[in-house]
RNA sequence: GGAGGGGUUCCCGAGCGGUCAAAGGGAACAGACUGUAAAUCUGUCGGCGGACGCCUUCGGAGGUUCGAAUCCUCCCCCCUCCA
């Protein structure tokens, strides 16, 4: 293949790469010496729950390795070892050695539904960091200066706002700068937050006198309420683990203004299609929901295949247009005799505590069988469906009674 | 080491002796409407109890008061400025 259709490929989706030269020098090297590229992406094992904004630069990456280059996943294990001892957001216990293997492991199953298990190496920092000296840290750090970081937004925002800014926390971007330069990196994905760390990388392979990596930056993917970048903490993020139906709705639930962001950013679809749905949506020739829906499928069958989507999609419409109860519902066995709605309600999960049920029953919210419940002493006798607000659904079964 | 400013319910943020379960905003939830779990409007939004009520909450521990998120003491944490 041809670098400039190479690089067409890389370009497609990016926010910026720094610099194209580079890549295409780095193409070339790697045509004429046969050594694939090192493609570099950092991950922090405090957590495992990844979420489809952090797979946009992890699509990135796998289609680096289906033009034959190699991913090179970091476990940033060292750093999370250290923990942050700032408390600034009620300081967690720095995590364990055995914590922090068992989250790389769930994350790297999440990361391999999109990437290619062959043509991924996976590094961990200790095997760098591990035995560096006092030093080797105070070389490290004598290679960057105070006004660099400051200069740095997060940084400096943060500073002038008045909050916390714990010392360890200027060293996260020397310690991903050195990364690069451990793991020999020619690429650095991220998203384009990352910006300073992965020109830091830069940096420091330039001291190293090794060559330079590029950078390749992500868009941020935005959150489904629209405002915020997708983060956990802001619960507006489609999670990998999430089921089908789960991620299908969430993907429902997204402002109008969204749609064009996400057929971009969070699916597979080629160009033009796009283009064409943007015009779409500009001179509203076709229902934005339709539009949504095939978001939805296309996001959906993206992780779990286009069955699981169109069964997503049919529970959607069956349960949100139809207004029918889906097929697969909370059971509750109900013993010989009745019981209270509210006892009914929060024993079984549905609701969290029985405020929570009389506040749903003065809001017209509960009903049985499409019966309103206005009775907040109402027994609950025979199998059933109970429905609390528009999706939350428990069947009640007798005893006795055949599961299907 | 010195001086000053802070820590409030999921988040932000008022309150500064009773009328405070605590303003306002956001999130969330519900209802109406709809094109969908969009948008908009309305309502709810600590727990327990049929309502009047009771219990737990305002960084932590004590104390003063008939009564404290509000005052005092000690402690922990954050920020700023001066060394």
């Amino acid at each position: 293949m041809k670098f400039e259709q190479e690089l067409k490929i890389i370009r497609r989706g990016t926010e910026e790469i720094i610099t194209e030269e580079d890549m295409i020098s780095k193409l070339k090297k790697a045509h004429s010496s046969g050594n694939p590229l090192r493609i570099k992406y950092g991950i922090d094992p405090t957590g495992y729950d990844v979420h489809i904004g952090h797979l946009v630069p992890i699509r990135k990456m796998r289609e680096f390795q289906d033009l034959g280059h190699l991913g090179v996943i970091i476990i940033g294990d060292f750093t999370a070892r250290i923990g942050d001892p700032t408390g600034r957001d009620e300081s967690r216990p720095p995590l364990t050695p055995e914590e922090i293997k068992k989250n790389a492991e769930k994350y790297m199953d999440q990361l391999y539904t999109v990437l290619d298990p062959k043509r991924t190496e996976v590094r961990w920092q200790t095997e760098w960091f591990g035995g560096m000296s006092m030093s080797d840290v105070l070389r490290l750090m004598g290679k960057y200066t105070l006004a660099q970081f400051m200069a740095h937004d997060t940084f400096r925002r943060r500073y002038e706002e008045g909050l916390a800014l714990g010392m360890h926390e200027l060293m996260y971007p020397i310690l991903q700068a050195y990364d690069s330069v451990a793991v020999a990196a020619d690429v650095e994905l991220g998203a384009t937050e990352q910006k300073f760390n992965i020109l830091a990388g830069r940096d420091m392979q330039h001291y190293f006198a090794m060559e330079e990596q590029v950078a390749i930056l992500s868009p941020i993917l935005m959150g489904t309420d629209g405002k915020e970048k997708m983060s956990k903490s802001l619960n507006n993020y489609i999670a990998v683990f999430d089921p089908p139906a789960e991620k299908y709705g969430k993907v429902m639930s997204i402002p109008d203004d969204l749609i064009l962001n996400y057929f971009n950013h969070a699916t597979l679809l080629p160009q033009s299609e796009i283009e064409q749905i943007g015009q779409q949506l500009q001179n509203r020739s076709i229902n934005p929901m339709l539009l949504k829906k095939r978001l939805a499928r296309e996001i959906v069958s993206l992780y779990h295949g286009r069955e699981a989507a169109t069964a997503a999609e049919a529970e959607f419409e069956q349960v949100f247009s139809m207004r029918e109860n889906p097929d697969n519902m909370q059971e509750y066995m109900l013993g010989t005799d009745k019981i209270g709605i509210i006892e009914l309600l929060v024993e079984s999960g549905i609701c969290s505590s029985s405020g929570e049920v009389r506040r749903m029953i003065r809001q017209n919210a509960i009903s049985i069988d499409g019966n309103k419940i206005t009775d907040i002493f109402y027994k609950v006798g025979c199998p059933g469906v109970v429905k609390v607000g528009k999706r939350r659904f428990l069947k009640v079964i007798k005893q006795d009674q055949e599961i299907l």
